[in-house]
DNA sequence: AGATTTACTATTTTT
DNA sequence: TAGTAAATCT
């Protein structure tokens, strides 16, 4: 048995153990909410409830599995530790270990469900998952067919996509989801709804679902009696984690899957609420108990994170939210040093100033991997990466771009689904936009006589009438390629698949050595490292036998690249994290650097228009200020470098901290205006900076190597 | 007309 | 880098 009582503070024991019913657990930054949720799951399935009775939905993949590990060492832990022999339903074990088959995010949960009733709302189950720049493809050709001729000032792509996003999660109009989030752009209301009624038209054809549709049509599924039924019949208990970060449709989900036996318990803190971009609702925490009258509210407010300095001020800028629970966070110990407001002269300062003082850290024992430096945009690291490789300093860089979206990546992806659904014109479109000769024209006459095939392989008899000569050339050259991934496909048959496809590592070797590789040489100036990159995609793929998962897995993952750090390097472990905040999200570390704290970068200019957008802002710089343990070090540069020399107003969320609980270090700067004065005699300095710079977040280094 | 090249700009946060 | 717009090629 787990002794619970004695690995848990009271407040936390008494939530894994309230009886039945709904449950609102409020719980502020590092109180343990997720360990609470981890326990409650343990505590149940030693009460016997099944594992696939529990439908446990969290914020990340990453954290799904985080909170399964830690279950099934509990339970396991407990099996050795106790002479009471276990009861067989509790744990059910395979060679991976204990199963929770309903412990992930809503779309990986969606996904799942989905795949098994996708005709029941009208698709296959083999539909694609389109990611946000798959869908941005499809959106860009049903601009094109719905911009007004006149030059007007036309919204962008993004702005369309944004929108057209925030309405269906919102289950808002979209005219006042227009009014709300770009009204200077309101008289195109009619353009919106043509451009959402082509896009959702073209998704529907192609067999393809986009982030928002696995959430939609989940919660259209669940209205479908049977179905919706089942489920609810099924999830005797639902546990969601960061509830404060859901929108409507989800919890509208969730309602529905707790709608039978009403064992719904909700774990959030409104303070932490930084997703209102994507429809995150808030009012559906601050709500909760209107909603379930029988609710009971737990509060959880002891932090055993951070130092009591580091919470006071976490404490004092949080205050100026109106729209909130009031709570005061509580440190078990306080014993640390008051945080460190440090202004720089400028950016490069401010990195050195880091770099100085990781090394500082590094040599009273703190180590580099319980060091992390947060910002608000992963833009914003730009030059802290260039002083880090410069000094020999490595990095785990998270944010920026997803390893699975890397272009190549997504190329190979794309072949593989053509061939799982070979209705995805998104996939086609970008195979066949690469070759030369083929533009969006020639595509959509190809990708018009391709879709509807019978049989995948008849694609090879297309007919090319109508297409240029170099069209034609091109739409050779790439079956060149794609004959190989036909011809190749040997199944296996002594290993049970679901799908008509050979193993994707299989596949995904087939297209290494294509003619793939004349592409990636013509085109890149990195072709090796990409081919690297494919070869790891290949072994990746080697856990999945069947296609079908492995593709909405892989769109589904939110796996990073890694900067291409020496080979040499030996202790991988051992490196300072930079993240965006919002990737920082449940994360903690000793130390913790928030810089750009300037009046612009942080809260960032176009959040902070509405009071809302500000609030949220502050939300996410108490987020930001609660990750650190013992130590927080606030950093701005004085003056933007670059051409647009320009003074810095520092954060205002800075003044939002009484003077006394903040070690000041503004004035080892006497005067300011005197750094200032010095600036155009300094200008001269030679800076490091290459001519052709060019920055993706967390590659810099490559960009040094090319050098 | 459609494809390709070139020059230029901007960049919030993400399942 | 990634996206766009305008210029140029076929």
């Amino acid at each position: 048995m787990i002794n619970f009582a004695k690995e848990l503070n009271p407040q936390q024991y008494e939530v894994i153990q309230n009886g039945d019913g709904p449950c609102l657990v409020l719980a502020g930054a590092g109180s343990g909410k997720t360990r609470t949720i981890t326990y409650r799951v343990a505590y149940l399935l030693e009460q016997g409830v099944k594992p696939e009775n529990i439908l446990l939905l969290t914020f990340t993949n990453k954290a799904a599995g985080e909170m399964v590990k830690r279950v099934q060492e509990l339970t396991t832990q407990n099996e050795r530790d106790s002479s009471i022999p276990q009861n067989d339903n509790a744990v059910i074990k395979d060679d991976s270990g204990l199963r929770l088959p309903y412990a992930g995010t809503f779309h990986s949960i969606a996904n799942k469900i989905l795949r098994h009733y996708a005709t029941k709302i009208g698709y296959q189950s083999n539909f694609s998952i389109l990611d946000t720049d798959d869908s941005k493809t499809l959106l860009k050709l049903c601009i094109k067919n719905h911009k007004p001729a006149e030059a007007r000032k036309f919204p962008s792509v993004n702005i369309i996509q944004n929108t057209l996003s925030y309405a269906k999660n919102s289950g808002e109009d979209l005219e006042e989801v227009i009014e709300l989030k770009c009204s200077h752009f309101g008289e195109f209301i009619d353009e919106f709804r043509k451009i959402s009624f082509e896009y959702e038209k073209r998704k529907k054809e192609s067999n393809s679902m986009d982030f928002d549709d696995l959430l939609i049509n989940l919660n259209l599924l669940l209205d479908n009696s049977d179905t919706g039924k089942k489920f609810a019949e099924q999830f005797q208990y639902v546990l969601v984690d960061e509830y404060q970060d859901t929108n409507k449709i989800q919890s509208e989900i969730i309602d529905k899957f707790a709608n039978v036996h009403k064992n719904i318990l909700v774990v959030g803190d409104d303070a932490q609420s930084i997703y209102s971009f994507r429809a995150a609702q808030i009012e559906n925490i601050l709500n909760f108990e209107n909603k379930y009258k029988d609710a009971k509210i737990f509060k959880l407010e002891t932090n055993y994170r951070s130092s009591q300095e580091i919470l006071d001020i976490a404490n004092d800028v949080i205050e100026n939210n109106l729209n909130q629970y009031k709570k005061q966070l509580r440190a078990l110990d306080n014993s640390g040093n008051k945080p460190t407001l440090v202004p720089q002269s400028d950016s490069e300062e401010e990195a050195r100033y880091i770099i100085s003082k990781i090394r500082e850290l590094n040599s009273t024992g703190i180590k580099s991997d319980n060091i992390a430096i947060l910002f608000r945009a992963s833009h914003h690291s730009q030059r802290l990466e260039m002083e880090l490789v410069k000094n020999g300093m490595e990095y785990d860089y998270r944010g920026g771009m997803r390893f699975f979206e890397r272009a190549h990546i997504k190329d190979v992806l794309a072949f593989l689904r053509i061939l799982n659904n070979p209705k995805d014109t998104a996939s086609w479109f970008r195979l066949l936009t690469h070759e030369e000769g083929v533009g969006p024209a020639a595509a959509d006459k190809i990708i018009q006589r391709v879709v509807g095939v019978e049989n995948i392989k008849d694609v090879l008899k297309t007919d090319t009438d109508n297409l240029s000569k170099k069209a034609k050339l091109g739409w050779q050259n790439f079956l060149s390629i794609f004959k190989n991934l036909l011809q190749n496909n040997k199944r296996d048959s002594s290993v049970p698949q679901n799908d008509n496809w050979c193993f994707p590592s299989t596949l995904i070797q087939t297209i290494i050595q294509s003619n793939y590789k004349n592409y990636l040489q013509n085109e890149y100036t990195d072709p090796k490292e990409r081919m690297q990159d494919i070869e790891e995609l290949a072994n990746f793929s080697e856990k999945y036998s069947n296609l079908n998962e492995f593709l909405s897995e892989a769109t589904l993952q939110e796996k990073h690249t890694r900067p291409k750090t020496s080979e040499l390097s030996f202790d991988e472990e051992d490196k300072i994290i930079l993240s965006t905040i919002h990737q920082a999200k449940g994360l903690e570390w000793d130390a913790v650097f928030i810089i750009n704290l300037t009046s612009t970068g942080f809260p960032n200019e176009r959040a902070s228009v509405t009071n809302d957008g500000l609030e949220e802002e502050r939300r996410l710089f108490y987020v930001a200020t609660t990750r650190a343990k013992q130590q927080l070090f606030l950093t701005y540069p004085m003056e933007q470098s670059g051409w647009g020399e320009r003074i810095n107003e520092p954060s205002m969320f800075l003044g939002e901290i009484s003077m006394d609980k903040i070690e000041d270090h503004s004035l080892l700067f006497p005067a300011n205006s005197l750094a200032l004065n010095e600036l155009d005699d300094n200008t001269e300095d030679v800076k490091y900076v290459p001519d052709d710079y060019s920055f993706t977040p967390g590659s810099f280094l490559k960009d040094i190597d090319d050098l």
